[in-house]
DNA sequence: CTGTTAGCGCCTTCAA
DNA sequence: TTGAAGGCGCTAACAG
C-alpha cells in the first residue's frame, strides 16, 4: 500500500511556514531554519536564496511551535505597582529602555496580582523570566505555593521583616540612611515632625520608614505622630490623600514638618496645604519618598528621598540575562541605596 | 541578546502534562482536557476526579502547546507612547482594568516602533489582538507593509490628515471643540495668546490643534505666535519645555496667554512661569491638553483639554473583543469629543 | 460519555 | 552541507 502524500490543508489563515519558504527555495525546511537562523552550515548561496524567499514571502516564524519546541517563548514578564503611580510607570519605562535592545517581549502584568497571576503566568510556559518590582512580601506567598518558577528577579524596596525563604536573585532597596537623614534635616528645623502614611496593602514593605521615625523622635525626645490617611477603592492614592489631609488638618494642630510614605501622597499633602493656604516651607515643611521627577516641577519643588531607580533597572536586567542564560548560576544580590534629596520644600 | 540562542530547556524538566493528570486518573488525556475546559460531555464523577488530580499536581497547560493547534495565544498587546508621559501610563492603568476581568494578558509593546514591533510582533502569532493608542499616522505606514493583521483596534487623537486607507475598527478623539472653547477663553481675556509646541515625531498628529489656533487667531485679528521648544533625545520633554521656555521667556516679550499641545509641556511651562517669578493666571493664563490628573494637584490647579480617556479604553477593549469573536464583523468606529476644563490657571 | 487519530509549525538528533 | 525522522503538549474531529 503505497502512502499516498495526503496535501497539506491549506491553512485559513494563509500563514506563511518554513515549509512554504522550503518549497520555493527548493530545499528542506531544516534547511531554511538553519539558514534564517544562522545555526548549522549552510552554503552561501542557498543562504541569501533562503532569505531572499524569505523576505519575498514576509515569512515570520511561528513563536509558539517554536516555543512548543524549546522551551523558550522570548518574554518576560514584568510586575509593577499600579501604573496610576508615576514611581511605577516611571520603572516600566526604565525597563522598557532596558530591554529594547534585546529580542524579548514585554508582559505586563497585572500589578499587585502576583499571587495569583504571577504563579499562574509563570508556570504554564508563557514567558520565559521574570522582573517583580516591589514585591517581596508576595514572594513570600510566592515561594510557598508553588516550586518551580522560572527564572526570577526581586526588586524594590526590601523590609527585614520579609525573610527570603529561598535563594532568588534580587536587589533590595535600603531606605535607611536617606530616611535618617530626613528626618534629621526636619528634626533640627521642626517643632512637630509627622509621618504621614496609607494603610493599604502595601504598607507592610514601608514600615523601614515608619520604626526609623519612630525610632528617632523616641531618641530625639519628641512625641510621634503618625497620621495614618487610609486608602479608598476607586480614589486615587493622590485625592484620597488630599482629602483626608485637609480634614486632619482642620481637626489638629498643624505640624510643621510632614515626612510622606511616598510621592503620591506628599503631592496630596502638597494640595492638602495650599487648599488651607499653608505656605511651604514656610508653615510646613514637606518630604516624599520615592523620587519621581514630578516633585522638582512643583513650586516649590518638593524634597524627597530619592530611589536609585535606574540602577536598579539596569542591574534587574542585567541579572535576569544572566540567569536566562544559565539558570545554575549562584544567587545573584546587591544593595542600593536610596539617597536624601532636599528641596525648596525644605528649609536650609 | 537573542532568546532562541540561549541554551535548551532540559526535556526533563518536570513539568506536569495532561499526560501525566490523565495517567493518574486512568483516563485519556483528551478527556483530562475536555474535562478541564468544560468542553465537551464528560460525567461528574470523572470531571471531579480530573479536577482533584490537577489541582494535586499543580497542572498548568502548555499555553505554546494550545496556541500552536488552536492559533490563539490568549494575549493582546497594547502600543501606546512613552511611560514617561503621565498620559499613557494612565492609559495603560485604564486598559489594565478592562482586561482585569477577561483571560487575556497583556504585552506591552515598545513604545512608538509601531511600525517594526507591531507588525512583526502581530504577525508572528504572539497576540490575538491588538490596541494602539495614538497610531493613526503608523497606521498608514503599517497597512502598507503587511497585508494581514490579526485584530486590531486603533484609538486616539485622530487628524484629518491620517487617511484610513483600509477598514480597520478605530475611535476617533475629536479634539476640535474643546480646543476652540479653549482659544476663545484664552482670547476674550488675553492680549497676546501664544501657542506652545514640540516639533518632535508626533507632532502631525497635533496639527489639528495648531490648525484651529491659527485659524481663529487670524478670525480674530490677531497674529499667530507659536513657539516652537523642540525635543531632546535623553532630556524629558518636560524639562525641556522649562528650559527652553525659559531661555524663550528671557529673550521674547511674555504671552499673557499660553494653549500647550499637551499636559507635559503644560507643566513644563508652569515651571518656567514660576522659575521667572511670574505668576499664574494674574501674570499668564496657561491652558494644558490631554487632561492627566496631575493638573489639579498644581497650585494653581491647571486648566486642560481634558481626553476621555476612560470611555475610549473602554470603548477599544469592547470592539477589541467583539473582533476576537468575530472576525467578520463589519468595521466598528466611533468618536468622542474632548472637553475643556478650566481650572484656577485661566482666569474667569 | 470516552477514546482514537492526526496533526499544529518548528527544532533536535542523527543519517546521508 | 543537506535531508529524514520524530516529537514538543495540546486539541479538532470523529470513532467507539
Amino acid at each position: 500500500m503505497n502512502p499516498i502524500e495526503k496535501p497539506r490543508r491549506p491553512r485559513d489563515d494563509g500563514a506563511i511556514t518554513l515549509q512554504h519558504v522550503a518549497d520555493l527555495a527548493g530545499v528542506h525546511p531544516m534547511t531554511v531554519s538553519n539558514a534564517l537562523k544562522g545555526t548549522g552550515r549552510v552554503s552561501d548561496i542557498t543562504r541569501e536564496k533562503i532569505q531572499r524567499i524569505a523576505r519575498e514571502l514576509d515569512y515570520r516564524p511561528n513563536m509558539a511551535a517554536r516555543a512548543l519546541v524549546t522551551g523558550r517563548t522570548g518574554s518576560v514578564a514584568i510586575s509593577t505597582g499600579p501604573m496610576s503611580e508615576h514611581f511605577y510607570a516611571h520603572i516600566l519605562h526604565l525597563l522598557e529602555a532596558e530591554l529594547k535592545t534585546s529580542d524579548y517581549k514585554m508582559l505586563f502584568l497585572r500589578s499587585r496580582e502576583i499571587g495569583q497571576d504571577l504563579s499562574s503566568t509563570l508556570r504554564n510556559n508563557s514567558v520565559d523570566g521574570v522582573i517583580a518590582i516591589d514585591s517581596f512580601p508576595d514572594l513570600r506567598e510566592l515561594t510557598r505555593v508553588s516550586s518551580k518558577i522560572p527564572c526570577c528577579v526581586y526588586a524594590g524596596v526590601f523590609d527585614p521583616n520579609d525573610v527570603i525563604t529561598r535563594p532568588v536573585d534580587h536587589i533590595k532597596v535600603d531606605l535607611g540612611d536617606a530616611v535618617r537623614e530626613a528626618i534629621d534635616k526636619l528634626l533640627s528645623t521642626c517643632e512637630r515632625v509627622a509621618y504621614v502614611v496609607s494603610n493599604d496593602i502595601m504598607s507592610d514593605v514601608n514600615e523601614v520608614r515608619v520604626n526609623v521615625y519612630r525610632e528617632m523622635m523616641v531618641a530625639a525626645g519628641r512625641t510621634p505622630e503618625v497620621i495614618k490617611l487610609g486608602i479608598g477603592g476607586d480614589t486615587s492614592r493622590r485625592d484620597l490623600t488630599r482629602r483626608n489631609m485637609v480634614e486632619y488638618l482642620k481637626t489638629n494642630p498643624v505640624p510643621d514638618g510632614l515626612l510622606c510614605q511616598n510621592d503620591e501622597m506628599a503631592i496630596g499633602v502638597y494640595r492638602a496645604l495650599r487648599d488651607l493656604g499653608l505656605r511651604i516651607p514656610d508653615d510646613v515643611q514637606l518630604i516624599g519618598c520615592d523620587g519621581i521627577k514630578d516633585m522638582e516641577y512643583f513650586d516649590p519643588a518638593l524634597g524627597s528621598i530619592v530611589q536609585p531607580s535606574e540602577e536598579m533597572c539596569a542591574l534587574a536586567w542585567q541579572f535576569l540575562q544572566r540567569r536566562l542564560a544559565n539558570p545554575e548560576l549562584p544567587v545573584q544580590e546587591a544593595t542600593l541605596s536610596a539617597r536624601f534629596v532636599p528641596r525648596d520644600s525644605v528649609k536650609r
